[in-house]
DNA sequence: GTTGAGTTGTTGTTTACATCA
DNA sequence: TGTGATGTAAACAACAACTCA
């Protein structure tokens, strides 16, 4: 049995699985196959061939990718999404369906404002929170100005802070909003389709789901790092599993050689072979051994243990029929 | 326990500027 | 002296990880 481990992009490593076929080749992550008869011989990044010989074992293959829950134009997503051309252009709350205008809390000054912000573009409200707001950028645009764009963003949060805790009662808690289902659920479903989103597509969620375009972002995040950690408790789970598989595998094979080691000291002529050759593969450049007799094979006890056994301490005996590795067959 | 949001550190890119041939 | 190539530091953006409420 042998471990496959592969950094990189995935979906080399393990082509003989329809899951890593469907996997995004951009998502660049952690692979590990399980298996026997799997060698890896290093994989190139210009493209080489790959050559790695499969036995008919069944691999294993453990995905610790990013999530990509879909396939990108996955069939089952009957929504539109913000970022497809046509609904840039509609507006929330539009008569055609998909702008669907979702009752938030919020005040529309501060998503103008905010979403301006984001934009980076300028500001037309006269409201006097977003004069401050518009200050603020004043100081940002001005470009030495000494101040990051995060002392901004926090001024922008502060002023943000502030005038959502004008409804509040006093003011000094950390506002906390919660999406609505429908946010939820479409939010999911652009996460389905995206687990990224560029400043277009974030604009163009925001707008249509009436949230600001920070909150899409945050949001985002969140579900990214979210789904990285269920996904890390799975294979955390797995790789338990594995090992608790290999332990016992370990376990069997120590006592089958404790066996053998038995029988050899109660047998000693039963492992004399008759004299064998010692020939290599040409192709696959294994070593394999060429019995002059048979006399041995019949001679054997019938433990069905010990056959086995005898059969992995002796892999290329007479019987050994040269199948053609993985990259010849595949050729 | 779930989830929206804030903070901080990291990394890659862009831009302005200085230096040199 | 003007110009293009190159190196460098600062600013910026995006993100992950951690944390709080």
């Amino acid at each position: 049995m042998e471990l496959a481990l592969s950094l990189g992009d995935a979906s080399k490593p393990f082509t003989f699985l329809d899951k890593t076929q469907k996997m995004v080749n951009k998502d660049a992550g952690f692979c590990m196959g399980l298996g026997t008869g799997i060698i890896g011989k290093g994989q190139g990044h210009g493209g080489e061939e790959d050559e790695r010989k499969v036995s008919s074992d069944p691999p294993v293959q453990l995905d610790l990718l990013p999530f990509s829950p879909v396939p990108r134009h996955h069939p089952s997503s009957q929504l539109r999404f913000p970022w497809l051309a046509d609904n840039l252009m509609s507006e929330p709350g539009s008569s055609d369906g998909s702008g669907r205008a979702l009752d938030v809390n919020r005040f529309p000054v501060a998503v103008a404002a905010a979403e301006d912000a984001d934009d980076g573009g300028a500001l037309s409200s006269p409201n006097s929170t977003v004069s401050s707001f518009q200050m603020d950028f004043s100081i940002y645009r001005s470009g030495n100005g000494g101040r990051s764009k995060r002392d901004l963003e926090a001024t922008v949060n502060e002023v943000e802070t502030s005038r959502a805790s004008d409804d509040d009662e006093n003011g000094s808690t950390r506002k906390k909003l919660r999406l609505s289902k429908e946010q939820s659920a479409f939010l999911e479903e652009s996460f389905k389709e995206h687990n990224t989103l560029n400043p277009k597509q974030k604009l163009a969620l925001a707008k249509q789901l009436n949230l600001r375009p920070r909150q899409v972002e945050v949001w985002f995040q969140n579900r990214r790092a979210r789904t990285k950690l269920k996904q890390t408790e799975v294979d955390c789970e797995y790789l338990k599993r594995c090992c608790e598989t290999l332990t016992e595998e370990n376990r069997r094979l120590q006592k089958e050689l404790q066996e053998l080691r038995a029988l050899k000291t109660s047998q000693p002529f039963y492992m004399q072979l008759p004299a064998t050759t010692l020939t290599m593969c040409p192709s696959c450049e294994r070593v394999a051994t060429t019995s002059t007799s048979s006399s041995a094979a019949a001679a054997a006890p019938t433990s069905t243990s010990a056959t086995l056994a005898r059969t992995r301490l002796f892999p290329f005996s007479q019987a050994h029929v040269h199948q053609a590795p993985a990259h010849q067959a595949a050729s």
